[in-house]
DNA sequence: TTGCTTGTACGAGATTCATCATACTACGAT
DNA sequence: ATCGTAGTATGATGAATCTCGTACAAGCAA
Protein backbone atom coordinates (compact mmCIF):
# COMPACT_ATOMS: atom_id res chain seq x y z
CA UNK A 1 0.00 0.00 0.00
CA UNK A 2 0.87 3.50 -0.63
CA UNK A 3 1.19 6.34 1.83
CA UNK A 4 -1.51 6.85 3.65
CA UNK A 5 -4.59 10.00 2.13
CA UNK A 6 -3.72 13.30 4.61
CA UNK A 7 -5.00 16.61 4.60
CA UNK A 8 -3.98 19.54 4.81
CA UNK A 9 -3.97 21.98 8.42
CA UNK A 10 -2.96 25.51 8.79
CA UNK A 11 0.16 25.77 11.72
CA UNK A 12 -1.29 28.51 14.42
CA UNK A 13 0.57 30.72 13.12
CA UNK A 14 -0.96 30.93 9.44
CA UNK A 15 -4.10 30.87 11.16
CA UNK A 16 -5.98 34.38 10.19
CA UNK A 17 -8.91 36.17 11.85
CA UNK A 18 -10.30 36.70 9.30
CA UNK A 19 -10.87 32.83 7.55
CA UNK A 20 -11.94 31.74 11.78
CA UNK A 21 -14.65 34.70 12.30
CA UNK A 22 -15.64 33.91 8.67
CA UNK A 23 -16.23 29.99 9.30
CA UNK A 24 -17.56 30.50 12.64
CA UNK A 25 -20.27 32.68 10.92
CA UNK A 26 -22.29 30.03 9.35
CA UNK A 27 -24.57 28.49 11.57
CA UNK A 28 -24.33 24.88 10.23
CA UNK A 29 -20.33 24.90 10.81
CA UNK A 30 -21.42 26.47 14.50
CA UNK A 31 -23.67 23.38 14.50
CA UNK A 32 -20.64 21.06 14.15
CA UNK A 33 -17.89 23.36 16.25
CA UNK A 34 -20.66 22.88 19.24
CA UNK A 35 -21.06 18.95 18.58
CA UNK A 36 -17.27 18.55 18.53
CA UNK A 37 -16.85 20.62 21.83
CA UNK A 38 -19.86 19.06 23.92
CA UNK A 39 -18.70 15.26 22.88
CA UNK A 40 -15.59 13.14 21.75
CA UNK A 41 -12.80 14.18 20.13
CA UNK A 42 -13.20 11.18 17.00
CA UNK A 43 -16.62 11.62 15.24
CA UNK A 44 -17.06 10.76 11.64
CA UNK A 45 -18.85 13.25 9.93
CA UNK A 46 -21.29 11.17 9.20
CA UNK A 47 -22.55 11.38 13.28
CA UNK A 48 -23.41 15.00 12.39
CA UNK A 49 -27.27 15.56 11.80
CA UNK A 50 -26.84 18.10 9.58
CA UNK A 51 -29.77 20.01 7.81
CA UNK A 52 -27.63 19.84 4.25
CA UNK A 53 -26.88 17.34 1.10
CA UNK A 54 -23.24 15.28 1.40
CA UNK A 55 -21.66 17.62 -0.62
CA UNK A 56 -22.60 20.84 1.06
CA UNK A 57 -21.18 18.96 4.26
CA UNK A 58 -17.98 18.20 2.89
CA UNK A 59 -17.57 21.84 1.94
CA UNK A 60 -18.13 22.72 5.82
CA UNK A 61 -15.95 20.67 7.09
CA UNK A 62 -13.17 21.35 4.89
CA UNK A 63 -13.82 25.48 5.63
CA UNK A 64 -13.32 24.59 9.29
CA UNK A 65 -10.38 22.55 8.84
CA UNK A 66 -8.30 25.15 6.48
CA UNK A 67 -9.91 27.85 9.01
CA UNK A 68 -7.48 25.88 11.78
CA UNK A 69 -10.97 25.19 13.79
CA UNK A 70 -11.00 21.36 13.80
CA UNK A 71 -8.22 18.80 12.56
CA UNK A 72 -9.32 15.65 10.08
CA UNK A 73 -7.90 12.47 9.89
CA UNK A 74 -8.60 9.35 7.18
CA UNK A 75 -9.57 6.39 9.41
CA UNK A 76 -10.84 3.76 7.00
CA UNK A 77 -13.53 5.00 5.02
CA UNK A 78 -14.33 7.74 7.36
CA UNK A 79 -12.84 10.82 8.69
CA UNK A 80 -12.76 11.58 12.34
CA UNK A 81 -13.04 15.28 13.43
CA UNK A 82 -11.51 17.21 15.89
CA UNK A 83 -11.77 20.27 18.01
CA UNK A 84 -8.16 22.15 17.98
CA UNK A 85 -8.97 23.56 21.10
CA UNK A 86 -5.44 23.62 22.74
CA UNK A 87 -4.06 25.62 19.38
CA UNK A 88 -6.78 28.36 18.92
CA UNK A 89 -6.66 28.94 22.77
CA UNK A 90 -2.76 29.59 21.62
CA UNK A 91 -3.59 31.79 18.47
CA UNK A 92 -6.89 33.69 19.53
CA UNK A 93 -7.31 33.40 23.26
CA UNK A 94 -10.89 33.28 24.75
CA UNK A 95 -12.43 32.92 20.93
CA UNK A 96 -13.74 29.72 21.01
CA UNK A 97 -14.81 29.57 24.23
CA UNK A 98 -16.55 33.03 23.95
CA UNK A 99 -18.29 31.83 20.53
CA UNK A 100 -18.67 28.38 21.83
CA UNK A 101 -20.89 30.24 25.00
CA UNK A 102 -22.75 32.55 23.50
CA UNK A 103 -24.06 29.85 20.78
CA UNK B 1 -37.80 71.89 13.67
CA UNK B 2 -39.24 68.84 13.72
CA UNK B 3 -38.13 65.44 15.41
CA UNK B 4 -33.94 64.89 15.51
CA UNK B 5 -33.39 62.33 13.00
CA UNK B 6 -32.97 58.81 14.46
CA UNK B 7 -31.12 55.44 13.72
CA UNK B 8 -31.86 51.74 15.18
CA UNK B 9 -30.71 50.19 17.10
CA UNK B 10 -30.89 46.20 18.16
CA UNK B 11 -31.34 45.62 21.85
CA UNK B 12 -29.10 43.24 23.31
CA UNK B 13 -32.07 40.18 22.64
CA UNK B 14 -32.55 41.20 19.59
CA UNK B 15 -28.69 40.68 18.42
CA UNK B 16 -27.31 37.48 16.98
CA UNK B 17 -24.65 35.74 17.17
CA UNK B 18 -25.18 35.45 13.65
CA UNK B 19 -24.76 39.34 12.93
CA UNK B 20 -22.36 40.09 15.08
CA UNK B 21 -19.61 37.04 13.70
CA UNK B 22 -20.39 38.23 10.46
CA UNK B 23 -20.20 42.06 10.99
CA UNK B 24 -16.67 40.73 12.66
CA UNK B 25 -15.48 38.99 9.83
CA UNK B 26 -15.08 42.24 7.67
CA UNK B 27 -10.92 43.25 8.15
CA UNK B 28 -12.67 46.62 7.07
CA UNK B 29 -15.27 46.90 9.97
CA UNK B 30 -12.77 45.10 12.20
CA UNK B 31 -11.06 48.07 11.78
CA UNK B 32 -13.26 50.65 12.85
CA UNK B 33 -13.60 48.33 15.58
CA UNK B 34 -10.56 48.46 16.82
CA UNK B 35 -10.34 51.90 16.44
CA UNK B 36 -13.35 52.71 18.52
CA UNK B 37 -12.18 50.58 21.13
CA UNK B 38 -8.20 52.37 21.27
CA UNK B 39 -10.29 56.03 21.08
CA UNK B 40 -13.48 58.14 22.57
CA UNK B 41 -16.33 57.19 21.96
CA UNK B 42 -17.35 60.05 20.04
CA UNK B 43 -15.04 59.71 16.21
CA UNK B 44 -17.80 60.67 13.21
CA UNK B 45 -17.14 58.46 10.45
CA UNK B 46 -14.61 60.95 8.74
CA UNK B 47 -12.27 60.24 11.35
CA UNK B 48 -11.77 56.58 10.13
CA UNK B 49 -9.10 56.52 7.37
CA UNK B 50 -10.79 53.57 5.28
CA UNK B 51 -9.36 51.80 2.59
CA UNK B 52 -12.65 52.37 1.07
CA UNK B 53 -14.94 54.90 -0.99
CA UNK B 54 -17.41 56.85 1.56
CA UNK B 55 -20.90 54.87 0.07
CA UNK B 56 -18.57 51.71 1.11
CA UNK B 57 -17.78 53.51 4.31
CA UNK B 58 -22.09 54.15 4.99
CA UNK B 59 -22.22 50.36 4.33
CA UNK B 60 -20.03 49.54 7.05
CA UNK B 61 -21.05 51.71 9.50
CA UNK B 62 -24.53 50.57 8.99
CA UNK B 63 -23.87 47.01 9.43
CA UNK B 64 -22.01 47.34 12.53
CA UNK B 65 -25.03 49.20 14.30
CA UNK B 66 -27.28 46.72 12.31
CA UNK B 67 -25.51 43.72 14.27
CA UNK B 68 -25.28 45.74 17.72
CA UNK B 69 -22.11 46.61 17.55
CA UNK B 70 -21.69 50.04 17.25
CA UNK B 71 -24.03 52.91 18.12
CA UNK B 72 -24.73 55.95 15.60
CA UNK B 73 -26.43 59.00 16.67
CA UNK B 74 -26.69 62.31 14.82
CA UNK B 75 -24.70 65.18 15.58
CA UNK B 76 -25.20 68.29 13.14
CA UNK B 77 -24.29 67.05 10.08
CA UNK B 78 -22.04 63.97 11.57
CA UNK B 79 -22.46 60.80 13.24
CA UNK B 80 -20.93 60.07 16.28
CA UNK B 81 -19.90 56.87 16.24
CA UNK B 82 -19.49 54.42 19.61
CA UNK B 83 -18.39 51.07 21.00
CA UNK B 84 -21.22 48.68 22.89
CA UNK B 85 -19.03 47.42 24.92
CA UNK B 86 -21.41 46.90 28.17
CA UNK B 87 -24.33 45.37 25.95
CA UNK B 88 -21.96 43.29 24.02
CA UNK B 89 -20.32 42.08 27.32
CA UNK B 90 -23.68 41.97 28.86
CA UNK B 91 -24.75 39.58 25.62
CA UNK B 92 -21.91 38.04 24.48
CA UNK B 93 -19.89 38.04 27.30
CA UNK B 94 -15.72 37.96 26.83
CA UNK B 95 -16.01 38.01 22.53
CA UNK B 96 -15.40 41.41 21.54
CA UNK B 97 -12.41 41.32 24.15
CA UNK B 98 -11.30 37.88 22.31
CA UNK B 99 -11.65 39.33 18.87
CA UNK B 100 -10.10 42.79 19.79
CA UNK B 101 -6.94 41.03 21.30
CA UNK B 102 -6.55 38.45 18.14
CA UNK B 103 -7.38 41.26 15.69
C1' DT C 1 -15.35 -9.91 -7.21
C1' DT C 2 -19.31 -7.67 -5.74
C1' DG C 3 -21.51 -4.63 -3.03
C1' DC C 4 -21.94 -1.15 0.68
C1' DT C 5 -20.44 2.88 3.19
C1' DT C 6 -18.11 7.29 3.54
C1' DG C 7 -16.59 11.02 1.70
C1' DT C 8 -14.82 13.93 -2.73
C1' DA C 9 -14.88 16.17 -7.34
C1' DC C 10 -17.18 18.69 -10.46
C1' DG C 11 -20.09 21.45 -12.31
C1' DA C 12 -24.37 24.59 -11.92
C1' DG C 13 -27.76 27.73 -9.83
C1' DA C 14 -29.09 31.22 -6.61
C1' DT C 15 -28.00 34.41 -3.22
C1' DT C 16 -25.26 37.40 -0.68
C1' DC C 17 -21.95 40.85 -0.31
C1' DA C 18 -18.18 44.35 -1.00
C1' DT C 19 -17.35 47.78 -3.97
C1' DC C 20 -17.96 51.89 -6.73
C1' DA C 21 -19.95 56.27 -9.04
C1' DT C 22 -23.47 59.39 -9.26
C1' DA C 23 -27.00 62.02 -7.49
C1' DC C 24 -29.11 63.49 -3.43
C1' DT C 25 -30.34 65.28 1.57
C1' DA C 26 -29.36 67.55 5.96
C1' DC C 27 -26.99 70.69 8.49
C1' DG C 28 -23.95 74.62 9.51
C1' DA C 29 -21.36 78.67 8.18
C1' DT C 30 -20.75 82.77 5.57
C1' DA D 1 -29.40 82.65 -0.26
C1' DT D 2 -25.11 80.29 -1.17
C1' DC D 3 -21.71 77.19 -0.37
C1' DG D 4 -19.25 73.43 1.72
C1' DT D 5 -19.19 69.29 4.57
C1' DA D 6 -20.94 64.73 6.19
C1' DG D 7 -23.36 61.15 5.14
C1' DT D 8 -27.31 58.47 2.35
C1' DA D 9 -29.88 56.37 -1.56
C1' DT D 10 -29.80 53.96 -5.60
C1' DG D 11 -28.28 51.09 -9.07
C1' DA D 12 -24.59 48.38 -11.16
C1' DT D 13 -20.87 45.04 -11.18
C1' DG D 14 -17.94 41.43 -9.95
C1' DA D 15 -16.57 38.07 -6.51
C1' DA D 16 -17.57 34.91 -3.01
C1' DT D 17 -20.44 31.35 -1.11
C1' DC D 18 -24.10 28.19 0.10
C1' DT D 19 -26.58 24.91 -1.97
C1' DC D 20 -27.56 20.86 -4.77
C1' DG D 21 -27.26 16.55 -7.86
C1' DT D 22 -24.57 13.37 -10.15
C1' DA D 23 -20.69 10.86 -10.82
C1' DC D 24 -16.55 9.14 -8.80
C1' DA D 25 -12.80 7.15 -5.44
C1' DA D 26 -11.28 4.63 -1.36
C1' DG D 27 -11.82 1.37 1.91
C1' DC D 28 -14.15 -2.66 4.20
C1' DA D 29 -17.05 -6.86 4.32
C1' DA D 30 -19.13 -10.93 2.47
Amino acid sequence: MGPARSLEHPTPEQMSLDSILSALADPVRRTIVAQLAGGHDDQACIAFALPVSKSTSTHHFRVLREAGIISQQYRGTSILNGLRTEELNLRFPGLLDAVLAAN
